[in-house]
DNA sequence: GATGAATGAGAATTCATTCAT
DNA sequence: GATGAATGAATTCTCATTCAT
């Protein structure tokens, strides 16, 4: 017979599986139909349950949609992270940040569908959080550039406005790629590398 | 006693002004509530007019959002043209052009929040006329970049990148200031002219 | 200068004119849609004329149904009684009726749908009306018979029920004439001929 | 406590409840005002349920009109083959079909009104449904003539024709008296069947 | 009389959410 | 926890009819 606290520990581990499952199956929903196209319907039976097992364990479908939506954010930032931390020098930690972004954007097309295009109306809390997650990434790239330019490796600049250049810039190449897939993102990393670090003022290679 | 024919002009022409009404009305509700959120009744409402007539001019809330779509993107391009042609040489159109990118958008908010932000579900034909649209400015970004490269202003490269990236980023430096306005958006022109002058290797001035 | 009579009655003509084709395009687009499917915009376009025209000859779309109607049995009542005043003899006559009801539906199949197949919802003030001419058509052909059976042509009987019979005999089968064309309608004249008259008692030919 | 497979099983009988029930109000609401006038609204209110309930078991009012009228074609079709089968010889089966015809016509005038008169508009997939439906019923018909003529008890003719003119007969003076009741329909069976058997040259009783 | 833009009362259908089992 | 039938408020689009010109 096992202990109250086994079968707790048991039960727990099994409604986070469920969770995830519905996560999944929702990241391929929505990613396939957009937010307002996609049923719960849909979300259920992709994950292969009732719409009844969707509302145990996320209230409604905009949180649900926003759950998402922060998972999304998390592996993004934690893979740009590991990479910058990876690299050493200015400039290589910038390439190693948009190299690692733009790997997980290719990896990852649903999650990136859901982050940088679908949309639930550009008003709700929905729009809202997805702003303020752009603008947490966008910080981040900030961050660096500050740290870039107090080590001097960049002239003193308005680094908002140029981390917000950068995530506009990374933003749309990457949408367009996902609207007409030709050759792989990758293949692009280089060029816009360039690009964006002439755009700083990063001497060129 | 006035003939039939200028009648006929004289109805016409009032027909011409309850769609302007119309488009003027529906304006207002998508950059207010969404797309989504926004009923055929608030435009009405908005109108001054029945739910009814909207449909007289518009066969669906689809057509109508399009028609607005092609009207802000219109005005766009022809804006961006005028000052493009009004500036000499290279550099000065390309700040031209940004200047009165930003103008425009900082003018006619309402059109650029619909033309920028607002979404339908990131799946349906909206979007897809929006992307097109998006597409359209961005290769005439692209040609004005063709041309400097091909008059030895610029270094050989690929334009249509750089342009996405002109594009991504010059929308993200809107976005941001129209879901938090600050400063007004003109005086971030010279900074952001200069950073993607230097992103497609223009020598800074 | 014309007196105001002749203009009074120049006048009136030009509406009675436009009146019947107004009832000629309300022929043929109910028939080729049904009642429900047809729009006043169809019959007006139909018509060329504008919707507002139809209302000023029509008060309803239902009285302009109505007024076909009307139309369909009446010319479908003359056309029979001249047929049988033209023919001499009991069983002569009870043919020729036939005869001449099967051509008048093969000639005008227009008015033939809206008047044996044509429904508006089975309830309304259409329907009554629809049921009331037919009933009144029955009871044309139950007068004859009970000329027939005082005449001692035919033995006595419950005429209103063999008048129904009749009727219902030769709608189905004009019926299924018009949902499936095949031979020319007038073909089973002298076989449905046969078997009315002997459904009678009429002695076979 | 239930097995989930008992559970399933109660489910789903309550679910065909729930069917029946709403075929049950559509039967009564759709008899009562006719395609068109009746509302998902009366449906639902007549059966207790929600306007959505009746969306869960039929996707559109056409099929829940068209469920019902299978409904009728088949407890019809099932109560005339019942009644021959269980007749002896010709001329019987021929009245025994009669006689269960104006019987299940009396006993279910709801769904005799939905079968014989009501109409969607004599266009749509209803109409061609309910022609359909009427033309296996009378090539029900036709096929007890053959088998009369194979037998020898009738003289070689259009069985088709027949039928078609017995399939009117009978619609006619059912509509007839459904349209206004007088005595019991059962009452007009001997001298309909005379008139019947005569037209096909049944000799008389 | 004719026109056709405007009206407005519908009507069918949708779908996130609930809850009895 | 899971199920899925039931809910009901919401929403787009329709179309006979009106009326200012």
């Amino acid at each position: 017979m096992r202990s109250a606290a086994t079968a707790g520990r048991v039960r727990e581990a099994r409604k986070e599986q469920t969770r995830a499952r519905i996560l999944e199956a929702a990241r391929r929903a929505f990613a396939a139909r957009g937010f307002h196209a996609t049923l719960m319907d849909h979300v259920a039976q992709q994950a292969g349950l009732s719409k009844g097992a969707l509302y145990v364990h996320f209230p409604s479908k905009e949180e649900l949609f926003l759950a998402l939506l922060d998972d999304a954010a998390a592996t993004l930032v934690d893979r740009i992270t590991q990479a910058i931390a990876g690299a050493h020098g200015g400039r290589a930690k910038v390439a190693a940040a948009l190299e690692s972004a733009l790997d997980t954007f290719e990896e990852h097309e649903d999650l990136t569908w859901v982050f940088l295009v679908e949309s639930s109306g550009a008003r709700g809390p929905v729009e809202q959080r997805r702003w303020e997650l752009r603008a947490a990434l966008t910080d981040l790239v900030r961050r660096y550039l500050d740290e870039a330019v107090a080590s001097g490796d960049l002239p003193p600049q308005d680094t908002a406005l140029a981390a917000a250049v950068w995530m506009g810039a990374v933003s749309e190449v990457v949408v367009g790629w996902l609207r007409q897939p030709s050759r792989p993102l990758r293949d692009v990393v280089p060029q816009l590398t360039s690009l964006l670090l002439r755009s700083v003022g990063f001497p060129d290679a």
